[in-house]
DNA sequence: GTCTATAGAAGGATAGAC
DNA sequence: GTCTATCCTTCTATAGAC
């Protein structure tokens, strides 16, 4: 929240701009060292390596997504968590598009990095499944219960790489917020299929609540 | 089908081995050479640069795609299309994982690859749509028609980054066969909220006979 | 904390002899 | 067609002065 930036934060800062602008693999210690006016030397005073970076910006990922996701005892209302999940993995994953646009290579160079991850994603599917199962008790879908951990998987695999997926379909790397909410609706529409009846009014609002937001981004008709 | 193969062919086919083995990023000309008991300078005598290595080995990837998928006319039965799709897609996806396995870096450092990329994959696109179609009108599958595009991408999504998938959730990344063919479990999954009661029977057949060939792997319990 | 200067390593690619 | 030798470039990372 303060204005004053340690050289160390402001590295920190700059490089999840830079990377979500070039891509992570494109842009060079120097790059950032650069785009901050600031020596090569002094950038590693502060981190190790570049590795040492990509932890500290996965720890800030880390650090927004259990601070905004909602607390599990809070059972208000099932499509709300499913809501508040979307919200919160969507928006981030916005902001650090850089990290899924090429996850699989950023994890393969940093085996610590990796472990962290997955046990980050472990916390996530267990948090997915509990969605599920509030939504089935709840009757806003209708699921066998031995297909909800497989379902959750499918929706971690479609969340996960729906940026890299635009990246690849579309002719230019053009990735917009717009663009990114497209995968929202992709999720809601695994959903769909399950949903009950009684539900499908509230679905469909949700549906064209994203889509609003997806309203803008005209780069893949998907 | 010859024994003797062409020092370029060679080079192809070394590459093909060594990217699925180590990673495409890992493995250098200087690696691929080396394997092969050759001369660096005789690997670029063969080809400009490495780019020119991967296009060569995703046209012998397309040139396989379409030789073994069935063609649009044959209207047999929609369930066999639909097996045959998935057969085709995964057997190859096996073979070139590499190339699955960082599929947006690899795009990304070839535009020209890219266009090929996209080109291939409307057509497949185009495929995917055919099958369901083909599903629906049979009895199949229930689903509003103008879902179907927005499935299609989903199946295809899914497919594309099912090794992706794998690497990320996997603690090492130990790529088989049989890890492979649980994509395909994946996909089945995706199809079963809208199969019709008559057609279960045929898609629960279907299940098991991929299960069969993805039961050996105990790499990952997705 | 920050800078300048530079070492060191890796990989891609080419020249020229055979 | 193939080899040896080597250059060029890019990037990481450190040493040592201020």
């Amino acid at each position: 929240m303060e204005k004053k930036l340690r050289t160390k934060d402001k590295i920190v800062q700059a490089s999840i701009e830079l990377f979500n602008a070039q891509g992570e693999r494109q842009v060079t210690t120097n790059h950032i060292a650069a785009h901050l006016g600031i020596s090569p030397g002094n950038l590693y005073y502060h981190f190790r390596n570049k590795e040492d970076i990509l932890r500290h910006i996965f720890k800030e990922y880390t650090r927004l997504l259990e601070s905004r996701i909602q607390p599990p005892g809070d059972n208000a209302e099932a499509l709300d968590a499913l809501a508040n999940y979307l919200d919160v993995v969507f928006e981030l994953m916005w902001r650090f598009h850089f990290f899924y646009a090429n996850l699989p290579d950023i994890l393969a160079r940093d085996p610590a990095l990796h472990k962290e991850y997955q046990s980050v994603q472990e916390h996530v599917l267990a948090r997915v499944i509990r969605v599920l199962n509030a939504l089935r008790q709840a009757g806003v879908i209708e699921m066998p219960e031995q297909e909800t951990s497989e379902f959750a998987h499918t929706i971690k695999l479609v969340v996960t790489f729906w940026i890299s997926y635009l990246k690849t379909q579309a002719p230019e790397q053009i990735i917009d917020q717009a663009s990114v909410y497209q995968g929202v609706l992709k999720v809601l529409l695994l959903f769909k299929p399950y949903a009950s009846p009684a539900a499908m009014p509230r679905i469909l609002q949700l549906q064209q609540h994203y889509q609003r937001l997806a309203r803008q981004s005209e780069s893949v008709s998907v």
